[in-house]
DNA sequence: ACTCTAGATGAATCTCGCT
DNA sequence: CAGCGAGATTCATCTAGAG
């Protein structure tokens, strides 16, 4: 190491010395040159919600003719895979530096790109810890019926390196889900209601996170007074919530419309009141069952014949779940029920019976089999 | 049939003949060379379980020591992930020349490897249609209470490119959840019972999938008589599944274990017949209407009124099938009300309605009576 | 004040076949 | 290959306004 070398790392270190965290701010401009000015080993948690980079075609109508408002914003374009390539090893980068050794980064993406994140992620040597799914309570629906709903995002959570320790906060956990272990996938609904910041009846960002998402990601990975900093501040949640839950936040974002009302909402940030808290909890799994489902798992067999239980119509299970009559009338159980009988509606699972060992059952007794031999 | 053609099918014909696919077959062997000695473009979905790297982390790595060279450690972490990322985009290359153009490609992953999969996908030049996660309805708990229980596995779908056409059958999915569009999130128990191949009483095979999952797969993106390939076939659960839906399949597997227990298993898989085998088709596949037919068959009467569900718009059946608005305006059912309530377009069997005994139904409805009564 | 209904909307890679 | 036209396609939730 040359002299020159030598003044500007001990000249660095005196200005890293001297420079306290912007804490509890948000400092406008670019992450990464944001992130540089950041000392190394700082930081407790990295939030980040970065461009997902969409690639999205032309207009979308929904079957009603209303048109779907989509994320057309600038910052969500990238030319190439290897340009939002570069652009996220680089902010990864800065975040693994500042990070302390013992803290933690999540990200969060869809399939759009969050598999180019966590290659990324990997490259730079953090540690997955775990892949978190959030399940959409209210997604969007596929409009014009060409794939599966897109229902769910995903988030990455990775330590700094293999060995490295970090906090997780796991009685916390267990305690918000019912004394039952946390698990990897979440339910909440989409950002909506009063929680979603307006300016004159419009979005102000098209992409902002629950305040649930940011609850228990702090909740469970960071302690009291820990300082967490988001790249992608937004709106400002995850502010919001480390100011409720008594942490210290960094915030960076380029556009001055976000700063503005991050502002003022974290200034405002009040205690979660108890609408908001029911949502945190993590809902029993659905007893719901679709009929598709016995067919999928066995309990029953396409090519089974179901009949009322006065033996009046009797019909096929198809592959698909769907019933089939001899008359060729086809539907599911509900709606091909009611086509039969003339009825405006009918519960199939109390209408169609099967025969087994001699005895006419409702098809209803095969779901409460399948839900005592699936649910905890 | 001409001599021309003749003589062409027997050249088609010992074509395949010198290079038939192996059909409802195991190829035991390395998948990257088994699959070399397929034709491109020959089959219609590659459904992959590959190996999840989850020894990365014990063999691959050097623990983290402040003695190792910061610099050396990293380029020993990119080679060991480089080593997989060779292997996986090797047999993803051959997955994507011999699929047909309208073929998609299936990949089952955990957190360890599916990003780095997701990622080589997308740089093959697959066009990722949705990232699907299973959420195991029994997962094995966290033992040390040291992360969120790993409670999912992520499944990646992909078309050969952005353009590409691929089979999803939509209203199959609908029909078996229940009049619901199918979500991007899926529930199935993990495989176990009677269901889990055991010799001796030791399971066979450390990662058997459920049946369940496969069978919602080939249910949603085959048709029947479609060729399956399965690259790490395992003990067979693509093939059992597949010959009990009526596709064709073809597993790939090194070890003799795997290969002996797979093939009892699938002797031992019955197939539905055809009538089981059926499921809801979309209008597009089912023999179309004209409206006008509707017209010349009686159904409906040059003069008549028909209305939207609202009654705000008020139209003419003219002879030629052809609707004609009191403002004058006339076009198609699609076009007029279109034109009508100035949207970029319009189903016009569901948004006109006619009034027949006091009640208001939809003009589908006589389409669907026409096609019961015309069809055999 | 409360109920009911109609309308709006959300990170979306959203048609197909013929001319 | 671009343009055109037929015709297929939505779920949960919140808000505003009517009753």
């Amino acid at each position: 190491m040359g002299v020159i070398e030598k003044v500007a790392r001990r000249t660095r270190q005196a200005a890293e010395a001297e420079a306290p965290l912007p804490l509890d701010q948000i400092v406008m401009g670019d992450c990464i040159a944001a992130m540089k000015a950041l000392p190394s080993k700082s930081v407790d948690m990295v939030f980040a919600d970065p461009p997902y980079n969409l690639q999205l075609g032309g207009e979308l109508f929904r079957p009603d003719g209303s048109h779907v408002d989509a994320v057309t914003d600038d910052w969500d374009k990238f030319d190439t895979f290897a340009q939002y390539d570069a652009f996220t090893r680089a902010w990864l980068a800065e975040a693994h530096r500042i990070l302390k050794d013992d803290g933690t980064i999540w990200v969060i993406g869809s399939y759009h790109n969050i598999f180019r994140v966590g290659t990324a992620v990997q490259d730079l040597g953090f540690w997955i810890l775990n892949d978190i799914v959030w399940r959409k309570a209210n997604p969007m629906p596929n409009f014009r019926g060409t794939r599966f709903t897109n229902a769910h995002e995903t988030l990455i959570w990775a330590s700094k390196g293999e060995k490295a320790k970090y906090t997780f906060n796991y009685r916390s956990m267990k305690t918000l889900n019912d004394e039952l272990q946390m698990r990897s996938d979440w339910e909440f609904p989409i950002c909506g209601g009063n929680e979603r910041l307006k300016k004159g009846g419009v979005k102000v960002h098209p992409t902002q996170k629950p305040e649930a998402l940011l609850y228990r990601i702090l909740l469970a990975c960071t302690k009291p007074g820990d300082v967490v900093v988001d790249p992608f501040f937004g709106t400002g949640t995850t502010g919001a919530v480390a100011r409720r839950l008594g942490r210290r936040w960094i915030g960076i974002e380029r556009e001055l419309t976000y700063v503005d009302a991050a502002m003022e909402r974290i200034a405002a940030a009040l205690p979660l009141d108890e609408s908001a808290l029911a949502t945190m909890q993590s809902p029993r799994s659905q007893p719901k069952v679709a009929f598709g489902v016995l067919v999928e798992n066995g309990y029953l067999t396409a090519g089974d014949v179901l009949t009322d239980a006065k033996r009046r119509y009797r019909v096929l299970v198809r592959a698909d779940g769907s019933l089939a009559s001899e008359c060729g009338a086809t539907g599911s159980i509900h709606k091909l029920g009611a086509t039969l009988q003339g009825a405006p509606a009918c519960n199939g699972w109390t209408f169609w019976h099967i025969e087994r060992d001699g005895v006419l059952a409702p098809i209803d007794t095969l779901r409460q089999t399948y839900l005592l031999a699936t649910q905890p």
